[in-house]
DNA sequence: TTGATTAGTGTACGTTCGTACACTAAAATG
DNA sequence: CATTTTAGTGTACGAACGTACACTAATCAA
């Protein structure tokens, strides 16, 4: 039909130039890189990219990333015989972690676990959570909350008509929280933790 | 001295626009953003969070924001009596995930996590682990091993002098591996889950 | 080989953006 | 209460940006 469609390519590029300046450029910068003469060109390839879904418009019109942009190969198993590489295909820009935690960092705030009261959902004393801040929380969420001048992690459930904390570890015994007066600090959006040394 | 500094505030409605589009806005919508009538006051703000480490300017002069620009409050418990706003707003420390959890982006990849042979080590279903690509991994580390064409996520041990791999979970009664041959594709340095719906 | 199709070129133009500059407003200090 | 200092206002202007349009180049299918 037509010429050869380079556009992963010229993608690749920008992904790269956004992940070095977190900055969708200008279309002359755009060719510059690109090695267009004519910043047309890069207008029309944005063009292109937007209705493949990897850029979109601000309201006020100017251009911004979608999530498409970000996405990148995870590794995935089962591996083709002999060719770890191309399962994992080690990306040399990474999407941001905070940009998949953090939703409003404004309200965002990091915390440490003390202890094993949530071990069975999987966080463990010296994992970090990542918190929202606001009063509002669903019953079922795991929300930090004050109780007795401690920030306490939980999980926010319903019993009788009452709201109640819950720890989640079977072997741990220990009691479900029935505090007269409760404040809802936060609700945990995410955890993580580092296993260097 | 002076007027009061509503520059911390600023900067976070700042945060969450950058949060929600992935782009810093020009001096008029952000302007409007922060209910400036002028400009130049968006303008003078940008210039004094430069200064303060937050934004910079790319090669052709456009404003990106700094690692700094990320990095989040960690509320340390427990909390003086009444006062949590305080353990929160302000920190000992301020951190950026990206920073914590990624120390090599160009050997770096990530992971999800299958099964739960690795939940008493906090890796459940569904968690992403964060790796790096490196063949030489010490004993107790937990490392991404190539096996039958499968990418497996397990403990690295020794025993009788010869490398095993370790699943880490009691009640699963999962085997120790240890195959003729096998290949150390990476070491995981962290991990990560999102709780958000 | 020809025709259709799509990528990139070159130029022109209106709009928006960033910056400069003089000025006003609001707080803290002495 | 006066002084000092810094935040925000208002206006103006040149430069950069995005867009439009006509044109050229490269590929594939018939």
């Amino acid at each position: 039909m037509a010429r050869p469609n380079r556009d992963p390519e010229h993608l690749a590029v920008l992904q790269d130039y956004y992940a070095r300046h977190r900055l969708i450029p200008s279309y002359s910068t755009l060719s510059t890189l690109l090695g267009f003469r004519a910043k047309t060109a890069a207008a029309r390839l944005v063009g292109r990219l937007e209705v493949a879904g990897y850029l979109k418009r601000t309201p006020d019109r100017r251009l911004a990333p979608t999530p498409r942009f970000f996405e990148r190969p995870r590794a995935i198993a089962p591996v083709r015989a002999g060719m770890p590489e191309a399962a994992i295909d080690a990306p040399a820009d990474m999407e941001s972690l905070d940009a998949l935690l953090v939703r409003r960092p404004s309200i965002t705030f990091l915390m440490t676990i003390k202890g094993d009261s949530m071990i069975d959902v999987g966080l463990m004393p010296g994992d970090t959570v990542v918190c929202e801040r606001r009063q509002l929380a669903e019953v079922g969420d795991i929300v930090v909350a004050l109780l007795a001048d401690e920030l306490t992690v939980k999980t926010l459930i319903r019993e009788n008509g009452r709201f109640a904390l819950k720890p989640e570890n079977k072997a741990g015994d220990y009691p479900v929280l029935r505090p007269d007066a409760m404040q809802i600090i936060a609700v945990v959006t995410g955890s993580f933790r580092s296993y260097r040394r």
